[in-house]
DNA sequence: AATTCGGGGTT
DNA sequence: AACCCAGAATT
């Protein structure tokens, strides 16, 4: 492991600090009116998503859920529904279970330890101490994609941090760094400084406040570090989508909390267009079937074709199903969660206009 | 320790 | 088309 002296990681945050005063971010929509709430609920929204697509997905879910105890009476379906194109959506879940553990075990107050915050669901240590350093000021290292990759530049650090030695060496090394006093600038100003000077491809070492001493400028090797994560083929699958139809209306199920798109509505899902097929026969339904064309879903680790086939029929039946239903209107938004294929046939489907 | 969870933006 | 992004939970 990497030790620093207290002379270098004091430069180090002085450096930091004195740069956030000039040129870090202070009035994003969740630094105004700081509250663990909203902190909270920005670094989970911030969690593999970037600045950008997050700010007005947190602008409309502060709206309607204006503080922790509004979010835990809300309903899941509509928690999700704010969540809708936002991806990793066990995260939406994840923080309405949260909200209502808060609710129930801290009288509405958002805990106050490390250790507390991180037994929360979806609040790892990187997260935890984002919130707690950010909110409240308490002095706690952080860890994000920002953060890793700064130090993995600075220290030049090899490998890819995906492998938990890695891991354990940037985390050792955001330890020693983060001092004791101004810890709000300084976590504040690692995630600007890696997301503008430092990052991954449209890095500006000349304006970097930490060029003199950073291992991979000196050495030339910006682009080199960090290492990026070992390639590897994503497998491809596939599956048939139903989508029954009747008037302006389609039927969903609620799928599974566990899997993919948990807890989202979306059209009853087959492995085979044989299987679905079967569906229909037992269900009483003819196998009238147009098919759409299928289309390419990409996610970070495969590859999914889906085949939509649509059953037209003439009246509202009662459909055999353990799961929660829904007559999801072609030309109205539910407040219920789609994954973004779903959202997609939907516009497809709905009458032009 | 490796895998599983997405979708939008950039290059 | 490939890569990246304010990670955590599960296995």
């Amino acid at each position: 492991m990497l030790d620093l002296n207290k002379e270098q990681s004091h430069w180090f945050s002085n450096q930091v600090v004195d740069w956030y005063h000039l040129h870090g971010r202070k009035t994003l929509p969740w630094q105004l009116g700081k509250t663990p709430y909203k902190v909270w609920v920005s670094e989970v929204m911030l969690q593999q998503t970037q600045v950008v697509t997050v700010i007005p997905y947190f602008e409309r879910f502060m709206e309607s859920f204006p503080n922790i105890i509004a979010l835990a009476n809300a309903d899941e379906d509509h928690v999700l529904h704010h969540w809708t194109g936002l991806g990793y959506y066990a995260r939406a879940r994840n923080l309405h279970k949260t909200a209502k553990i808060v609710r129930d075990k801290y009288n509405g107050e958002f805990p106050q330890t490390l250790e507390e915050v991180i037994a929360l669901p979806g609040i790892g240590r990187s997260t935890a101490g984002a919130v707690l350093s950010l909110s409240l000021g308490q002095h706690h290292p952080i860890l994000d994609g920002n953060v890793k990759r700064v130090l993995a530049r600075y220290f030049m650090i090899e490998g890819w941090y995906g492998v938990k030695k890695v891991e354990n060496q940037l985390w050792h090394l955001s330890e020693q760094l983060t001092p004791k006093n101004n810890v709000t600038e300084f976590n504040q100003a690692m995630m600007d400084l890696g997301s503008s000077l430092c990052s991954r491809s449209r890095f500006d070492c000349q304006a970097c406040p930490l060029n003199s001493h950073c291992g991979a400028f000196n050495a030339g090797k910006v682009k080199e570090f960090p290492h990026s994560k070992p390639k590897k083929v994503s497998p491809k699958k596939s599956c048939h989508q139903l989508i029954i139809k009747c008037d302006d209306k389609v039927l969903m199920e609620k799928r599974p909390s566990s899997g993919i798109w948990g807890g989202l509505f979306g059209f009853f899902e087959f492995n085979e267009r044989q299987d679905l097929e079967a569906f229909l026969v037992q269900q009483g339904f003819k196998v009238e079937l147009e098919s759409l064309d299928p289309f390419v879903h990409v996610f970070s680790h495969f590859e999914l074709t889906i085949n939509p086939h649509v059953l037209n029929i003439d009246s509202i039946l009662d459909v055999v199903n353990d799961r929660q239903l829904v007559w999801y209107p072609l030309d109205q938004s539910v407040e219920v969660g789609l994954a973004a294929p779903t959202k997609k046939l939907v516009k497809q489907i709905a009458p032009i206009g």
